[in-house]
DNA sequence: CGTTAGTTTGACGGCACTCAAAAGTTGTGG
DNA sequence: CCACAACTTTTGAGTGCCGTCAAACTAACG
């Protein structure tokens, strides 16, 4: 389950974001083949499992290709802390390079498969392959922008609608239609990751419902006025009507 | 004034906490002559001036030697966001590496000398040293925990005290007394940081004091009690004496 | 000494948290 | 297929923290 062949792994691979990183810099078919023999796949991965957890040694980076894993800590309290949800083409574990010990758990939200990339040789085979190098620093680069997207202070409206045009627009970057939603986390999990209570996720959705933005059926969300909630994403202030 | 001798530049480094980069990964000194080549310094930076912004093409990472710099956007509504502050012997840039343009701003908060690494020859030097490659990635992986230190939803003296163990922590690692913190940034700066306003901060500040925490005297503050301060960082609750 | 920017303090209101309970959903065994 | 338990989600009532608006105070600088 673990080697596939080289023409397996090229379909594989083919519908991830990862395949920058694969494909999309010159290599050799030589080259290719190396890279592909390191990489290791893991299916089905049940709801509940962790990719890794705190403390766990640093050995590998993880590439998503179907599903959804949180990144969380648990604070003083025993209080769950979302820090981000990693879908198709996202990678994990950059972080822990340095201490080489992983500093959040990775728990999957929704099945998955993934690519494991084991770091140390992925390093190796990086420095006799220059353009090998320059993407790991791109996709390492990439992860860094993510945090631009919520300001702190911002009002819960705002966030969750950044929080839901973000998922759309992952969506669309897979030929998925952008304004039909379906949730992997729970109200939980997106209320500890935008920074508020389950309560006020709720309360939110419903408002939003009935403001005519989206529509809500349990997991399922449809995104009924796109140009609106981009306005409400953006605006710090103005975002309702005000009275005058 | 950019191009200093060898000798100069190796004792103007033995300060920097860059110098996991320079100085331990066994490089013979002809690599080290190589390495110091290509970093330039830019000193007495005036504060208000900029790194560089949101647009600029990317060029090059840097490493604050003194002085303080802050990350920030501006928002629909022309409010300043700060992302973060980097002083002496942290990285700034790297989140720019992939679009090839910079998505934040970097303006100098406290004067500043910075040493400039022009990123391609960097990378041009990495494909010949291996070593030189891991430590890129290490300093890189760094900057990722950085975030996972202030919870988003945490009530405001719960994150005041984090961001001012995290500054006492950062003397400390220079040899500074660590309960003695010169503040380089205005409490707007620090308020925009932690994501609330400036009366908040400010009004924060003074009740920290009340409570034997802190002492403040303009942007001179004494950390009188580390120990509660701790506490209050950690603890999600039971941050305060609860009437029972 | 006057002007200006930064900081502090006060009064008031609203958004989101807490506590609490109902309603809906999923899983398990009878 | 139903009944029951465990969990998730929703809804409600009351409170408190923090934001907004406004003004006084304090350096710093020309």
């Amino acid at each position: 389950m673990d080697s596939l062949t080289s023409g397996q792994l090229r379909t594989a691979c083919s519908t991830c974001t990862l395949n920058e990183l694969c494909w999309q810099h010159g290599l050799t078919p030589i080259d290719l083949e190396q890279l592909h023999g390191l990489v290791r796949h893991a299916e089905n991965l049940p709801i509940g499992s962790h990719l890794f957890q705190v403390g766990d040694k640093f050995t590998a980076v993880y590439a998503v290709r179907t599903g959804c894993v949180k990144s969380y800590t648990t604070d003083a309290s025993g209080e769950e802390q979302v820090h981000g949800f990693h879908m198709t083409g996202d990678l994990l574990g950059f972080d822990a390079i340095y201490p080489e010990q992983h500093r959040c758990n990775a728990a999957i939200v929704q099945t998955c498969s993934v690519c494991v990339l084991p770091y140390q040789e992925l390093m190796n085979l990086a420095v006799r392959l220059p353009s090998l190098q320059t993407s790991l620093m791109h996709l390492m680069s990439r992860e860094f922008s993510i945090n631009l997207l919520f300001p702190d202070g911002a009002p819960a409206e705002q966030r969750m609608s950044a929080f839901l045009l973000d998922l759309s627009r992952r969506q669309e970057r897979q030929g998925r239609p952008p304004y039909e939603l379906d949730l992997a986390m729970s109200r939980q999990e997106i209320a500890s990751y935008l920074g508020f209570t389950v309560e006020t996720a709720s309360r939110l959705l419903t408002k939003m419902q009935k403001e005519g933005l989206i529509k809500v059926k349990r997991r399922l969300i449809y995104l009924m006025d796109m140009e609106a909630l981009t306005q409400i994403a953006r605006h710090a202030s103005s975002n309702g009507p005000t009275k005058h």
